[in-house]
DNA sequence: ACCTGAACACCGTTCAAGT
DNA sequence: ACCTGAACACCGTTCAAGT
């Protein structure tokens, strides 16, 4: 039998939490690449504990995202039974630039993750594009945006803006998603004619 | 007098080329952010050698890429003459993304760089953003962009897709290129009604 | 079961000493 | 005028030793 389920140590479970708060923090500062010593200082352990919770930056990230991907996948999954299939995608990729600019550099890690099989995000980016599938589905079934958009389109843009976001300007990044968007849309559908 | 107009000395010369030739190489295949010992060390000299000819990772670069720049740079200009703005707006944005993405992370100097006018790039930044504005003033003189692009936007655009380029796929990026060029139109001119 | 911190390998950057 | 490489400060990652 393995061990899940049983009550961990107290020490530890404090031990974690604070490597948790600390690398929210560090990450916040100086970006999703910033230094894991400087995380286990400020949390007050060892970097060996650190590395004993969180074996891969990977999974330190991903403990960090746990939460708020439950909340946006969950809500990106509602968005799809919606009824207005244009604005569900336009709130979406919205939605996931802002969240994905809140570390400098997620968008690298996300990027690296989605190639990469046995990084501890790739689920989460699998789950993402997904969603953006499925949502450019039920756009191209009401016939608002172009036939050839696919799911990879909207997660290209949306790691893309993150990181123009994060790196240039957030306003600017706003722009640029909302020229893009404007360009997903089926030929002669255009808000400005 | 300074000594400008001195004949270097011979070996200076040969190591300067020498760290220059490993440098491309080194930030083609780790990126604009490989490491500097690595470059010094496959140059044959010591890392003292390299600081003295290039004291900052940004005059390295900048050494690395003033000739294409001085190519990419006049062709830009001349661009700005041609007869189809539209066209030349979307060669130019073309050309520099693909530019931009030789060096994996040169993107995100170029961020950098255009925030900070004390950084050897920033000249390269402004003169990028001078031709992409010149050539949006003439595409909206001619009526084929919307009327508020702006040449940041252009900046923008080609720094996410080159970021884009690099960390995901080149043939997606190019997709979001065209994309984007869409939705810079003018209403009612894309090119599929 | 978990924590500690020394150990190793690597890097950026500076600078006194050489030629 | 230029080159060298030791020195310092920092980091990622592992692992034997402790409790």
């Amino acid at each position: 039998m393995s061990s899940i389920g049983r009550r961990p140590r107290a020490d530890a479970l404090r031990n974690r939490q604070q490597v948790l708060a600390e690398a929210d923090a560090v990450f916040r500062e100086h970006g999703a690449a910033g230094s894991l010593e400087s995380v286990a200082r400020r949390a007050g352990v060892a970097i060996g504990t650190l590395y004993g919770h969180f074996p891969t930056r990977h999974v330190l990230v991903g403990a960090l995202l746990r939460e708020r991907h439950d909340t946006l996948f969950t809500w990106g999954d509602e968005l799809t039974a919606g009824d207005d299939p244009w604005d569900a995608l336009g709130n979406w990729v919205r939605a996931v630039v802002e969240h994905t600019a809140t570390y400098r550099g997620l968008a690298d890690l996300f990027a690296a993750s989605a190639a990469d099989a046995e990084s501890e995000l790739h689920v989460d980016c699998a789950r993402m594009t997904a969603i953006g599938e499925a949502l450019v589905a039920a756009a191209r079934n009401a016939g608002v945006v172009r036939p050839d958009l696919g799911g990879e389109d909207v997660f290209v843009l949306m790691n893309a803006a993150a990181w123009a976001r994060a790196q240039l300007s957030p306003a600017e990044a706003d722009r640029l998603v909302g020229f893009t968007l404007d360009g997903f849309r089926a030929s002669g559908t255009r808000s400005g004619r």
